[in-house]
DNA sequence: GTCTATACTAGGATAGAC
DNA sequence: GTCTATCCTAGTATAGAC
């Protein structure tokens, strides 16, 4: 397990990167050490349990950063919803580099082992599904609506990474993104 | 390389689910002798190039089933276009058995290696595209405004497929169907 | 906490009989 | 065209020195 986060932000980074590039069964342990320039008994000391381990530290480590780069913010109060839904596109675009890095949940393949790991994410889609609700009905939106727009928004985030993977149109992403920037104009004109 | 399709459909029908499952790296020789039945070198004689090969038939296979039964239907201005729409949809419901089997575009991490299939996927990508586009133009609809919806409903298409697989809400799918249904009706009533 | 060295297994692939 | 048997490598993981 990885305490010290402090110290190892920068390895469970890196093994992030390798993750969502990869794949889980893609990822090898030789790769791993590779890129983070450990050899692979030192990833073994930092993850006694081996590559499941890394993993878990990896979807632990992102859903912190959703929770505190996307989630918090988006239900803070204090700044005007439509700055916090910019903010929040600014900080997604960052995320996934434009588009070109692709998402865990869209690369991992988690079956009925690794239950665990598959929870977590699901908690903090439900997070963050909850906070894009809670925005929307605040800026005057039917309760029915804003459930369904929340979710519509993070499908086509995730189909949006899916299908500028394959076509190596390097807009799909950010097109998708303008596209839902107007569409929450559109709920604020309302 | 597969020849004669007609013996082998039920084959590569088989090693289509397997893929579609478990992605690439997570689709073992072994996994796949198991489910079809076949010793793993019997796979090697119908495959001589292995693992690769058997994606490359199954691309293939999935290719054929894409423009015969999604595209040319699309295409086909003997019936009304909302039919076609509605037949489509009906489909690709069945095709993804209501969102809860994978799109091979998703759990496929094709990197650099392996180009020749993701060209294939992508040019089946552009065909789907280009009759969607065709479709909806041929309602009414302006080309700027055809090109982004239906670059659009593809994406949320496999938006819809990667959310359904981790909440396991089993109405994900059909829910982003229904909504594009109703929105093809208004392009109609325009 | 990092290293070298090594054990072990599973995965990909082939040879050759029937 | 399917099988049994086998090979080889790559992948996971561990032991133990420093």
């Amino acid at each position: 397990m990885a305490q010290q986060a402090s110290d190892n932000t920068m390895l469970i980074d890196a093994l992030f990167d390798i993750f969502r590039n990869h794949g889980y069964e893609g990822t090898t342990i030789s790769l791993l050490s590779e890129v983070t320039g450990l050899q692979k008994s030192s990833l073994y000391h930092h993850f006694p349990a081996g590559k499941e381990d890394m993993l878990k530290a990896v979807v632990g480590y992102v859903s912190l950063q959703i929770h505190q780069n996307i989630i918090a913010p988006l239900l803070n109060t204090q700044s005007k919803p439509e700055k916090r839904f910019s903010n929040m596109i600014a900080t997604i675009k960052a995320f996934y580099n434009d588009g070109r890095k692709n998402c865990l949940l869209n690369v991992l393949n988690l079956g009925e082992a690794k239950a665990e790991i598959k929870k977590l994410q699901n908690d903090d889609y439900c997070a963050w599904l909850d906070a894009l609700t809670q925005l929307s009905i605040e800026v005057g939106i039917s309760q029915q609506e804003a459930t369904e727009w929340a979710e519509r928004f993070l499908i086509v985030i995730e189909g949006a990474l899916v299908i500028q993977r394959l076509t190596s149109n390097k807009q799909v992403f950010e097109k998708q993104m303008e596209y839902e920037q107007k569409q929450f104009h559109k709920f604020l004109n309302q």
